[in-house]
DNA sequence: AGCACGCCGACT
DNA sequence: GTCGGCGTGCTC
C-alpha cells in the first residue's frame, strides 16, 4: 500500500493535500475523512503514491467509501472541468457530488485545563472573584465550565440549552482560552428508510393464537394478506393506540423492517403506455440515433427540429432502445423544463428504471437519487445541470434538450456549461451525444458546419401541423398612427379578441416582471435604483391576497439583490413631485388586458406567480382545462409548455434586447421569439403569432417571422466572424468586484498592466472597463473580456492571470474568471 | 473560504 | 495596563 494519498478539499485552493494513508488503503476515487487545520474535512482521494510532501502529512482518520464513488472516467471529467473552467478540482468534485448530506459536521466545545483551574478557583474565591464582566454572565461562565467538566465536549445548542450561555459569552470563553473548539463529522447515510410492519413468518399456519384484544386484531386485518407488509405510519392512521403495535412485536406476531424509501411513491408503473407512432422524420431521426447508439464509440449529433416537430418523443424512443440494449441514457432539461407533464411522461416510459435530478429536490433526496442511479437500479436520468454528473455506468447515450439554453451555464464556482461537459462525458464515456434544439447555439451549429458534430433535421411540425403564421407589427408607425403610445397594438387586441370570441385560447409575452421597471423623475431624469446596485427599481403593484398568502403593499424592488422600499412620493434627488413610472412588465399588462377584454379568463405566469413546483403545474392545468382563456407572462410560458387550446401569440417587447450592447443580443431575440411563437398551434387548429417591435427590419425579427434559423445563422455566424466572437474565439470574462471602488479600479488597472506586459501574443484583451452592470449586491464591478482563437493559450493566460492576481494580493473571491461567458453583465 | 495570529486604539 | 478591532497568512 502507498505511504501517502493526494486529497482534494472542498476549498477554494487550487491543489490536492497529502496525508499519510497509515493503516487505512483507501482508493482512489474513494471519499476519506482528514484533518484539516482544526477541522475534520471529507474529500476525495485524487493519487495514492510514496512521494513524502514538503510538510509532515498528517494521518487519514477514516475511509468514508470502501470503493471508489467516483469511476475513473468521472474522475477524468472532474479534472477536464478543473482544467477548462479553471477551477479547483476540489470545488469541481463538490459540485459532482451531491453527497454533502451525508457528511455531518457540527462543531463541538470543551473545557480546557485553564477552564478547570479558571472554575477551580471561582470555586474557591466564590463571590468576591475580581472580574469585570456582570455578576450573571459571570455566573452564566462558571455554569458553562461546570457542565464540559462533568461530561463530553457538547454541541453549542446543547451548552445554550442547558446554561443559557450566549454565542458572544462562548466565544469571550474561548479567547480566554477556558473552552477549545474542535469539529466533529459523522458519517451516515443519506438514504432515507421508513419502518414497515408485516405478519412475522411463523404466524402461518399457527392453529393458535394467544388471545388478542380488538385493537390487536384490527392492525393484524390490516397486515394479512400484503405481502410486501404495510408502513408503520400508515397504520397509524388506524384507530388504534400507538402501542398496540408494540406489543404485537413484543409477542413476536409482526415484525418490522427498516427499508429503503422508494422513490416513486405512487409504486404504479404503467410502460409502453400513450407512446404515440412517430411519424417520418421522428423515425429517422430516432434510427440515426440508435444505429450510433449501437455502433458505440464517441458520437456527437446535432438535432435541430422545429417547435413542435416532437424532439421528446424521439428522446424518449432513444432512451428506452438505449435501456433494451443494456446501456444507461441521461436527459438533460433546462432549469423549468422538466414540467409536472414531462415527470408524468417520463414514469408511464421508464417506472421506477427513471432517476429525476431537479433542482428542487432536498440535499436528502438527491443523494438518494445518486445512489439509485449508483446502485443501477436507475439507467435512465433525466435532470438538470448536475445531472450530467450522473454515477451511471454503460452510459450510451446523452441528450441535451434545448440545448441552446442559458440555464445550462452554472453561474457559480465550477462555471461550467453542462452541454459542453456532457460532450465531454461522452467523448469519455464512449457515448453518442446528441444536441437538441428548434434554435441551436451558434457554436453548436458551427461545430456542425464544420463537421465535428451530425447534424439531423427535422424540419416539419408532428400531424401535419403547419408552422404559425408570424406578422409583424411596427410600433413605430403604430405612435404614429394612433399618436400615442399604447402597450397593445390595435392588430394585437383586434386579433386577441377575436381568437377568445372563437372560444380559443391566446397567449401574451411581455418579458418583463412587476408593473413598471423604470421610476423617472421628470424634473431631473434621475431614475430610481438600487441602493445596493446600479439597477433601475422596478415597480410592483399591491398585490392581491390570491397571489401571495398575506397582502403585499405596492413597492420598489431591485430584481437583483431583492432590495425593496417603499413608492417615494417625491424624487429623492430634486425633491419634485413629477415621478412616471414607465415601462410596462407582466404585472401592468396584465391589468391592461383585464380592462381591454373584461370578460376574458386571465391567468399570469412569471416569477412572482410561480414560485414552488406546484404553481406552474396549477397554471398550466388551468391553461389546459380552458379555466384560464388568456395568459400573460415573461419568458416562462415561452419554454416548451405543450399547451394544445393556444392560437394566437402575442409579443410585447421582446426586441429589446436589440438595443442592449451584447454581442449576444440577436441570438438571444431569436431564440425567444422562435421559442414563444412557437407555442401557437400545437393542436388542431393553426396558430397565429403577432410581434410588436421597433426593430421590424433587424434580422433577428425578420428571420424568426419566417421561421427560418438556417438564415439566420447565416447573418449571425458574418457578424460574429468578423468580431471575432464565439465561435469564432474562445472568450472568457474576468469580473473583479469590490465595495471599495478605489481598491477596485486599483486591481482592474494591475491586471490589465500587467495583461499588456506580457504581451500574450495570441488572446486579445479588452478592458479593464466598467462592467454593464456597474454595481450589484453593493459590489462595485470591473471586467476585462479575454478573447483567443486558441483554447490553450487562453487557459495559460488565465492560470497565469489567477497567480499574478494573488501576488499582487486580490482575495480569490473578488476575482470571477467566468470561461465561455454567457452573460458579460 | 475559515480561522488563526498579530499589531494598534478605548476602557477599568 | 487589558480588551478587542480586523489586517495578513496558512491550511498536507
Amino acid at each position: 500500500m502507498p505511504a501517502f494519498c493526494d486529497v482534494a478539499l472542498p476549498v477554494p485552493l487550487d491543489r490536492a493535500f497529502t496525508y499519510s494513508t497509515g493503516l487505512f488503503a483507501p482508493e482512489v476515487g474513494a471519499r476519506v475523512l482528514v484533518p484539516f487545520r482544526n477541522e475534520k474535512l471529507s474529500g476525495i482521494v485524487l493519487r495514492l503514491h510514496d512521494d513524502p510532501p514538503p510538510v509532515e502529512a498528517k494521518p487519514l482518520l477514516a475511509v468514508m467509501d470502501e470503493q471508489s464513488i467516483l469511476s475513473p472516467q468521472l474522475l477524468d471529467l472532474a479534472r477536464w472541468i478543473a482544467q477548462y473552467y479553471v477551477a479547483p478540482i476540489g470545488e469541481v468534485l463538490r459540485a459532482m457530488l451531491p453527497l454533502i448530506a451525508e457528511v455531518r459536521r457540527h462543531v463541538l466545545y470543551r473545557i480546557t485545563d485553564t477552564g478547570r483551574e479558571a472554575l477551580f478557583a471561582g470555586a474557591q474565591q466564590g463571590s468576591s472573584r475580581r472580574s469585570r464582566l456582570p455578576a450573571a454572565e459571570q455566573d452564566r461562565e462558571y455554569a458553562v465550565l461546570n457542565y464540559l467538566e462533568s461530561g463530553d465536549p457538547a454541541r453549542v445548542s446543547a451548552i445554550r440549552s442547558k446554561t443559557g450561555a450566549s454565542i458572544d459569552l462562548l466565544r469571550g470563553m474561548l479567547r480566554k482560552k477556558w473552552l477549545a473548539r474542535e469539529t466533529a463529522a459523522e458519517t451516515r447515510t443519506a438514504q432515507r428508510t421508513m419502518r414497515v410492519a408485516r405478519l412475522a413468518q411463523s404466524l402461518d399456519g399457527e392453529a393458535r393464537l394467544p388471545r388478542l384484544n380488538e385493537n390487536q386484531q384490527t392492525i393484524l386485518a390490516a397486515l394479512a394478506g400484503i405481502d410486501g407488509g404495510v408502513p408503520v405510519a400508515q397504520l397509524r392512521e388506524l384507530d388504534v393506540p400507538d402501542s398496540t403495535l408494540g406489543t404485537l412485536v413484543r409477542r413476536g406476531l409482526v415484525a418490522i423492517e427498516e427499508r429503503p424509501v422508494d422513490f416513486l411513491m405512487s409504486g404504479l408503473s404503467i410502460r409502453h403506455h400513450g407512446e404515440h407512432k412517430l411519424i417520418e422524420a421522428q423515425q429517422q431521426a430516432l434510427a440515426q440515433i440508435t444505429g450510433s447508439v449501437e455502433e458505440g464509440g464517441f458520437r456527437p449529433y446535432l438535432l435541430h427540429g422545429v417547435t413542435g416537430s416532437g424532439k421528446t418523443a424521439v428522446y424518449l424512443a432513444a432512451m428506452r432502445h438505449a435501456l433494451e440494449r443494456g446501456k444507461s441514457s441521461i436527459l438533460l432539461v433546462p432549469e423549468i423544463g422538466l414540467t409536472p407533464q414531462m415527470a408524468a411522461q417520463l414514469h408511464r416510459a421508464f417506472g421506477s428504471e427513471v432517476a429525476l435530478l431537479h433542482s428542487a429536490l432536498l440535499p436528502e433526496e438527491r443523494a438518494e437519487q445518486w445512489h439509485r442511479i449508483r446502485r443501477r437500479e436507475a439507467r435512465v436520468v433525466v435532470g438538470t445541470r448536475s445531472a450530467i454528473f450522473a454515477p451511471v455506468e454503460d452510459l450510451g447515450l446523452i441528450l441535451v434538450d434545448e440545448e441552446h439554453d442559458g440555464s445550462y451555464k452554472q453561474e457559480s464556482v465550477p462555471r461550467y456549461h453542462a452541454r459542453d461537459v456532457a460532450v465531454m462525458r461522452a467523448k469519455l464515456a464512449g457515448a453518442t451525444v446528441v444536441l437538441g434544439s428548434a434554435t441551436p447555439s451558434l457554436e453548436s451549429w458551427n461545430n456542425a458546419i464544420e463537421g465535428k458534430y451530425t447534424r439531423i433535421e427535422m424540419h416539419e411540425r408532428i400531424h401535419q401541423r403547419p408552422m404559425p403564421e408570424v406578422e409583424l407589427v411596427d410600433m413605430r408607425r403604430e405612435f404614429q398612427e394612433t399618436g400615442a403610445e399604447h402597450l397593445f397594438s390595435r392588430t394585437l387586441i383586434d386579433q386577441t379578441q377575436a381568437t377568445l370570441d372563437r372560444g380559443e385560447q391566446a397567449i401574451v409575452l411581455l418579458n418583463r416582471r412587476g408593473y413598471s421597471f423604470v421610476v423617472l423623475c421628470r424634473a431631473c431624469g434621475e431614475k430610481l435604483q438600487c441602493e445596493n446596485c446600479s439597477i433601475s427599481l422596478t415597480y410592483h403593484k399591491a398585490v392581491t391576497d390570491a397571489e401571495a398568502h398575506a397582502p403585499v403593499g405596492q413597492r420598489l424592488e431591485c430584481h437583483y439583490c431583492g432590495y425593496k422600499r417603499t413608492i417615494p412620493q417625491r424624487c429623492p434627488k430634486c425633491d419634485s413631485e413629477h415621478l412616471y413610472f414607465l415601462g410596462a412588465g407582466s404585472q401592468q399588462g396584465e391589468e391592461r388586458l383585464q380592462e381591454i377584454f373584461p370578460g376574458a379568463r386571465i391567468g399570469r405566469m412569471d416569477r412572482d406567480t410561480v414560485r414552488g413546483r406546484g404553481d406552474l403545474e396549477r397554471l398550466l392545468a388551468k391553461l389546459h382545462s380552458g379555466e384560464i382563456n388568456l395568459l400573460v407572462g415573461t419568458q416562462m410560458i415561452a419554454k416548451g409548455h405543450d399547451i394544445h387550446g393556444v392560437t394566437l401569440v402575442g409579443v410585447v417587447g421582446a426586441d429589446h434586447a436589440l438595443g442592449l450592447p451584447d454581442f449576444r443580443a440577436a441570438e438571444r431575440t431569436f431564440q425567444l421569439l422562435t421559442q414563444v411563437a412557437g407555442r401557437a398551434g400545437r393542436g388542431e387548429l393553426p396558430g397565429k403569432v403577432i410581434v410588436q417591435t421597433y426593430y421590424p427590419e433587424h434580422y433577428a425579427v425578420e428571420c424568426a417571422r419566417q421561421h427560418d434559423f438556417h438564415s439566420f445563422a447565416e447573418r449571425e455566424l458574418k457578424y460574429r466572424r468578423w468580431m471575432r466572437y464565439p465561435p469564432y474565439a474562445a472568450i472568457t470574462n474576468v469580473l473583479l468586484q469590490s465595495e471599495d471602488f478605489g481598491q477596485l479600479a486599483h486591481w482592474a488597472a494591475a491586471l490589465g498592466r500587467w495583461l499588456s506586459a506580457a504581451e500574450f501574443p495570441d488572446v486579445r484583451v479588452l478592458g479593464p472597463a466598467t462592467a454593464p452592470i456597474a454595481r450589484i449586491k453593493r459590489m462595485h464591478r470591473m471586467h476585462l473580456l479575454l478573447k483567443s482563437q486558441s483554447r490553450q493559450s487562453l487557459q495559460r493566460v488565465l492560470r497565469l492571470l489567477r497567480h499574478h492576481a494573488e501576488e499582487v494580493g486580490i482575495p480569490p473571491r473578488n476575482l470571477i474568471i467566468d470561461v465561455d461567458a454567457v452573460h458579460l453583465m
